[in-house]
DNA sequence: TATTTATCCCCCACTTTTCCCCACAGTCTA
DNA sequence: TAGACTGTGGGGAAAAGTGGGGGATAAATA
């Protein structure tokens, strides 16, 4: 399971450490793609096998299927790490996501997510407050 | 599977390359026709048999069945690689599609699409404030 | 039928990007 | 304090993408 925070730096090439500590459930292959938030999430080939498997099940000829699909099928790609542990984001992603230098990684359960620092910081201080009216729906019943 | 995002030129003559990370799965000759949202669908020819059966079974009696196998039908083309990997696409593809200089090639699962940068950018960011709404409508139970 | 025109491929050469390797600095551990 | 691990930066070789020229084949015209 992931979780935990970490700030690493992306570099001009697109390069960025994952950390260390998340690598002996990633693996050394995984998949990245976009995430909605204008971050990017980051799966173990399993789970995002799972979720295709699920979107392969939508047809074509459904619109908001097709937009859905495209783009996060679009948004993905194989990564492999170096052997510095570095994961190379493609170009699209670093600009989706905005990632300038100052990166957070976030551990969400069954993924990680890659954010660009400012961008997660306003999203998390603006939320900060509403998070009790949030939490209001989520369930019916104790969990 | 067709994951990724790719950004290449189509020159004058009509060539586009295809990402050589592409090749492999589709090999040297496959289907290009129409896409949906005025882009080209590119499929391996096992998949579009598939679909071509799937469109088969549709009475031609039923007005919208007509016209849908008619606009995926009259499109398609079979594409061979040159040696430098590029696929020569039709004209009436090419202004179907608009595509000038600058294409996108995204993977979608099952195919390859290949959009006018400018459309394929307009596509994205008019879908994405709606991302978060059609992913929530997508499957009400956890996928 | 012969000549011209156009089209389509294939090949070559250049540029850009990507990938892989090495090196260094900071931190933690034994 | 020495060694191992983690994160960061840069250089060089190889691959991928791009553009243009030339020859073969097909179409068009006289």
């Amino acid at each position: 399971m992931f979780i935990g925070e970490f700030h690493h730096n992306i570099d001009d090439k697109g390069r960025i450490a994952i950390p260390s500590k998340y690598r002996d459930i990633l693996g050394n292959d995984f998949i990245i793609t976009r995430g909605i938030e204008h971050c990017i999430y980051v799966y173990p080939n399993d789970t995002f096998n799972h979720i295709v498997t699920k979107l392969e099940s939508l047809p074509f000829t459904k619109k908001d299927a097709r937009a859905f699909t495209r783009f996060f099928m679009s948004g993905a790609t194989a990564i492999e790490l170096d052997k510095q542990g570095r994961a190379n984001i493609p170009s699209p992603l670093v600009s989706y996501a905005n990632l300038s230098k100052k990166c957070v990684i976030v551990g969400t359960g069954d993924r990680l997510e890659i954010w660009d620092e400012d961008a997660f910081n306003e999203f998390m201080s603006s939320c900060n407050d509403e998070m009790s009216d949030i939490a209001e729906n989520l369930f019916e019943e104790k969990i």
